[in-house]
DNA sequence: AAAATAATACCAACTGGTCGGTATTTTTAG
DNA sequence: CTAAAAATACCGACCAGTTGGTATTATTTT
C-alpha cells in the first residue's frame, strides 16, 4: 500500500477510534491510550497524526457540521415545493437518528464543551446560526411560492430549528425507548402544518 | 452557632461551590480540591458531608428538578384558560433562562452524564417524561373547557416540552447573543396559537 | 540511504479519595 | 455545677492510579 494511503487511513482509524470511545465514554474519560487501543495502533502514532487529543476532537467537529450540512444541501436539491421539501427534511432527521444514533452523544458533548470554551462555541454557534440563515432563505422562498403562509421567516426558522434540537435531545437520552421517533415526525409535521398555506 | 445549624450551612456552602465551579469548568475539570477552596473547607470536611464527587452532582441535580416542579406547579395554580396558562408559562421559560443563565451549563453536563450513565440516564428521563405528562394533561384539560383546537394531547406535548428544550439548548449556547429569548417567546406563541381555538 | 511512519518507555502533573489526628460542642456522670 | 467522655465537624498531608504528552528508537516505504 502506498504511503499516503497508509497513513490516511491510520488517521481515519484514530478518528473512528475516538468516535467510538468518546460515544461510550465521553470526552474527558476517554484517554489517548484507550483510542490508540482499539485503533490498533500507538501512541507514537497517535501522535505523529494529531498533535494533541483535542485536535481530534476538533476533528470530528468539523466532520459532523459537513455531513449535517451535506444532508441538508441534498434535500434542497431534490426540489418541489418548499412545503414539501421541509417535511422530507423532517422525515430525514428522523431517519438519520434512528439511524445514526451513535452519533448523537459526541453532539451533546460538543455542546457542553460549547458552552464553556469560548472558540469552540464560537463555531458550533457559527452552524447554529447557519441552519437558522438556511431555513429562514427556505422559508422567504415558501412564502413567495405560495406553499406557506405569510409567517415571520426569522421566528418560523427559529422555531423549526429549536423543535429539531428539541427532538434530538430526547431521541439522545432515550434512543431505544418508545416511539419517540414517531412522535417527533408527527410533531415536526404537526407545526409545519400549521405554517402551510390554507 | 449550634452544631446543627453550623453543618446545614456547610452543606450549602459546598452545593453552592460545587455548581458555580461546574458551571464554569464542568463536572470532570471540576477538581474536589478546586470546591473545598471556593467553600472555604478542607477536603476532610467535604467527604464527611458528601461519599463522593458524584453525590454532589446528583444532589444538585435534585434541587433542580424540585425548582423546576415548583415553577410549574405555581403557574398551573394561578389559573385562567388553559391557553392563557400555556402562555403565562411561555413568558416565564423566557424570563427564567435570562435570570439564571447562570445554571443552564449544569442542565447540559446533566444530559451529558444522562446519555452515558444508566441509572443517571433514568432519573432525567422520568423527569422528562413527568413534564410531557404534566402538559398532556393540560392539554387535554385544555381541548375540554374549549380554549385549545381538538389536537392529539401526545403530540402537543411533545412538541411543547422540545421546543422548549430547543430554546434552552439556543439560550445555552448565546446567552448574551441576539434577541435570541424575545425569538424564543414568540416562537413559543406561535406555536400555541396555532393550536388555540378558534 | 533518506524520509515517513510507528512502537516503546517514560515522566511530570494531577485526581479522587483515605486516614490519623484535632477542635468544638453536646451528653453523661459524679 | 463540673469534669470527664463521647459525638460531631473539620483538617491537611498523603496515596495509588491515571493522564496527556515527549523523547528515543525501530521499521517500513520510496
Amino acid at each position: 500500500m502506498s504511503r499516503q494511503r497508509r497513513s490516511e487511513e491510520t488517521r481515519i482509524h484514530i478518528l473512528r477510534a475516538a468516535a467510538e470511545s468518546i460515544r461510550e465514554f465521553g470526552y474527558d474519560a476517554t484517554g489517548v491510550a484507550e483510542i490508540c487501543h482499539r485503533a490498533g495502533l500507538s501512541k507514537g502514532a497517535f501522535y505523529y497524526h494529531f498533535p494533541s487529543k483535542l485536535a481530534v476532537f476538533l476533528a470530528l467537529r468539523d466532520q459532523w457540521i459537513a455531513s449535517l450540512d451535506a444532508k441538508l444541501v441534498e434535500v434542497r436539491q431534490g426540489g418541489g415545493t418548499i412545503l414539501s421539501q421541509l417535511q422530507r427534511m423532517a422525515e430525514m432527521a428522523a431517519w438519520v437518528l434512528r439511524v445514526s444514533d451513535d452519533q448523537l452523544p459526541i453532539f451533546l458533548e460538543f455542546w457542553n464543551k460549547a458552552g464553556r470554551e469560548p472558540e469552540f462555541r464560537q463555531s458550533v454557534l457559527v452552524s447554529f446560526q447557519r441552519y437558522k440563515e438556511f431555513f429562514r432563505v427556505m422559508i422567504e422562498e415558501g412564502i413567495k411560492d405560495g406553499s406557506l403562509k405569510n409567517v415571520d421567516p426569522r421566528v418560523t426558522a427559529h422555531i423549526v430549528v429549536s423543535l429539531a434540537f428539541g427532538f434530538f435531545l430526547q431521541g439522545l437520552l432515550d434512543p431505544k425507548g418508545m416511539n419517540w421517533s414517531e412522535l417527533s415526525e408527527k410533531g415536526m409535521q404537526t407545526v409545519l402544518q400549521s405554517f402551510a398555506a390554507s
